[in-house]
DNA sequence: GGTCGCCTGGTA
DNA sequence: TACCAGGCGACC
């Protein structure tokens, strides 16, 4: 489940699963997605041919040969399962997509949080998002424009996929650490080097977004995510937790500067 | 800006 | 039983 590494991860294995597949049949198995997809919709994507995968952010974008876009977002818990011919789809198998090789492709997602979408030809997703960590536009100036007007904490700010597009929660917390920033800084408050400092400590985080996941990262490997009370890596003190627009933040309170 | 709801599960 | 969960949009 997925902050941007983890999407590109699964955007690679989408691509050389299904590009130049057509796809046989479209079936929902969840009702938050059956109010998304209309039926007749979801019917239309019988005879589509998968032209291409490609990413922005975090949704993912199955492009069909017939112009229209299938874009996907995994939300908290999605994921892809690509099905040999005769398996059977698990339990939490939310949306299942027959090929016209015979394998199924699954959208697995346990708290069915996960969204598709069919946008018509020629109308592709406005999705209004900032530049991608690896974007050579996000740059110090940008951010300082960005967050000028912004009276909240850097924190939130950085989970606002208008301003950056990709990073969640976790490597937003981790991005902080390295760069030794606390959490409850006013945005508006960061200087131009600190900025540079945290735009290089987030892709520092987000690797190139390789692909690799979360889980196979190890949690051995975070800073400060999900350990509260152990010790911070850098200066030993107990790792704090507090809670920011809903969502918990993790932060070294010695060397993460107010 | 913050809080809640969406959904359902895993875990203390 | 209660709390927590990697996201995000609606609402105040």
């Amino acid at each position: 489940m997925p902050e941007l590494p983890e999407v590109e991860h699964a955007v690679r294995l989408l691509r050389r699963a299904v590009r130049g597949r057509t796809i046989a049949h479209a079936e929902l198995r969840h009702p938050s997605l059956a109010r998304r997809l209309p039926p007749a919709v979801l019917a239309s994507l019988a005879g589509a041919r998968i032209a291409d995968v490609t990413r922005r952010g975090k949704h993912q974008l199955i492009a069909l040969a017939d112009g229209r876009t299938l874009r996907a977002h995994f939300r908290m818990t999605g994921d892809w399962l690509v099905l040999r011919a005769g398996e059977e789809p698990p339990r939490f198998a939310r949306a299942v997509f027959e090929l016209d090789d015979g394998r199924r492709l699954v959208l697995e997602d346990s708290r069915a949080l996960a969204t598709l979408d069919v946008h018509p030809a020629g109308a592709p997703p406005a999705l209004d998002l900032g530049p991608e960590p690896a974007d050579p536009a996000l740059t110090p100036e940008y951010l300082r424009a960005r967050f000028a007007r912004r009276r909240g904490p850097i924190k939130p700010a950085l989970l606002d996929q208008r301003v950056i597009a990709g990073l969640g929660n976790i490597y937003a917390a981790e991005a902080l650490w390295r760069a030794r920033i606390g959490p409850r800084v006013r945005a508006s408050s960061l200087s131009r080097p600190r900025l540079a400092a945290l735009i290089a400590a987030i892709r520092a985080v987000i690797g190139r977004a390789t692909g690799a996941r979360y889980t196979e990262i190890g949690a051995a490997r975070l800073a400060v995510y999900d350990r509260e009370g152990l010790k911070c890596r850098r200066c030993g003190t107990p790792i704090r937790r507090i809670v920011q627009a809903g969502r918990s933040t993790y932060y070294c309170p010695a060397c993460q500067r107010r």
